[in-house]
DNA sequence: GGACCCTGACTGAACGACCAGTCAACTCAC
DNA sequence: GTGAGTTGACTGGTCGTTCAGTCAGGGTCC
């Protein structure tokens, strides 16, 4: 909508900040970040990130998780318009393999899951937020596995789906890892095949 | 225990600044690590850790894989000595929960793979190490595998081995990732019963 | 055996680069 | 005019790296 106050109260600074950072996490690495690179790409001076974030640490967390935050929220609203299941799985297994999808940045999703990895080792706050986004994550597994033995494309008579969820997310995990550090052998195309495989054989 | 009289030749500077490095990485996470802090843990000077290594980053780079390194020869030579390849795979999971064993410090050897997939994101030459370690491994539980086809032990009309012991190592990242970041589900003890039921689906 | 020198491990003060966070001053919409 | 938003120079501290110098042991020559 057109606003004749174009500049400064339509811009919602907090959040492109947190863009920002969150753009710079993954281009630099958490531990090369640096406030006057966030400023750099938000246009801006040094000065104000602090005007916004009480301090560098704590909007370095709260970057690592909106990111995430955003691409589950588009993700989940996205399977919900889907009818199939058959094809909300697909495109879970889609999602999860780093760099196969182009139009996605994947790569940048996954690099910064490590990061929050590697914080959380020393940060309980941090290793509170990435369990819930874990666990929100691996749920919306379990519910496509439920929704599709609810519609029969699914045999129900298979293991538990949270369980099912759980297991079938930590492989992901674990090849993500090794299609996202470049692995010559685990490329996109083989984890892809790979997930399919075992969901075909584990889920139905 | 170190006495002050500088004579040992014996003593490789070299080794112990390694393992000292390895040491506060695990303590205090790659980023926050000080020469100052390797140099109090060997008990010597800041001036001789870079007297002994051109820069702190090649330090920080062998450190990282040091250690890992050190695990392997160990897990290695372990396992060879176990005629059982039942009790060989029993052990090889029981040495990928992070936690489960309190003699062996496997928290740090996970922290440690944290850190080195991080730096892997953005340093080629981690990248082929980690893949080389990476490999090694898979490779080692691959070799289980046949091990115990080959002894009858396991049925041997399965998947090829080496496509399994991708699928399972990715399976026991994934999984070590949750337990080592303290996830309030995913104890040691069950990421264990998970592994040991999964293995004997699809092993024996 | 002792005087001398050489080598190299080791020290720690000093340097300089870098950077998070502060603040006084300025802008501009209301 | 007020105050939220914004600037950018500045401060204080941290830390990697350098380097001139110390010191102990061993080799060599007499």
């Amino acid at each position: 909508m057109s606003t004749k106050t174009r500049q400064k109260p339509q811009r919602d600074r907090h959040q492109e900040i947190l863009e920002a950072a969150s753009r710079v996490i993954t281009d630099r690495g958490l531990a090369e970040t640096r406030i006057q690179d966030i400023a750099e790409v938000c246009g801006v001076s040094p000065g104000l990130i602090l005007y916004y974030f009480e301090s560098k640490d704590r909007l370095l967390a709260e970057a690592l998780t909106y990111a995430n935050d955003q691409f589950y929220l588009r993700t989940a609203r996205e399977l919900r318009k889907m009818p199939s299941a058959k094809d909300r799985l697909a495109r879970v297994i889609e999602l999860s393999v780093p760099g196969l999808l182009p139009e996605y940045d994947l790569l940048d999703e996954w690099a910064l899951w490590l990061e929050i990895w590697v914080r959380a080792l020393r940060d309980p706050d941090m290793a509170k937020e990435r369990e819930m986004l874990d666990r929100r994550w691996v749920q919306s597994i379990a519910e496509v596995i439920r929704y599709g033995r609810q519609t029969s494309e699914f045999p129900a008579d298979g293991t538990d789906a949270d369980d099912l969820a759980m297991q079938f997310g930590a492989m992901m995990d674990g090849l993500a890892i090794q299609v996202m550090l470049n692995d010559t052998v685990m490329t996109p195309k083989r984890m892809f095949d790979i997930c399919t495989d075992v969901a075909t054989r584990l889920i139905g």
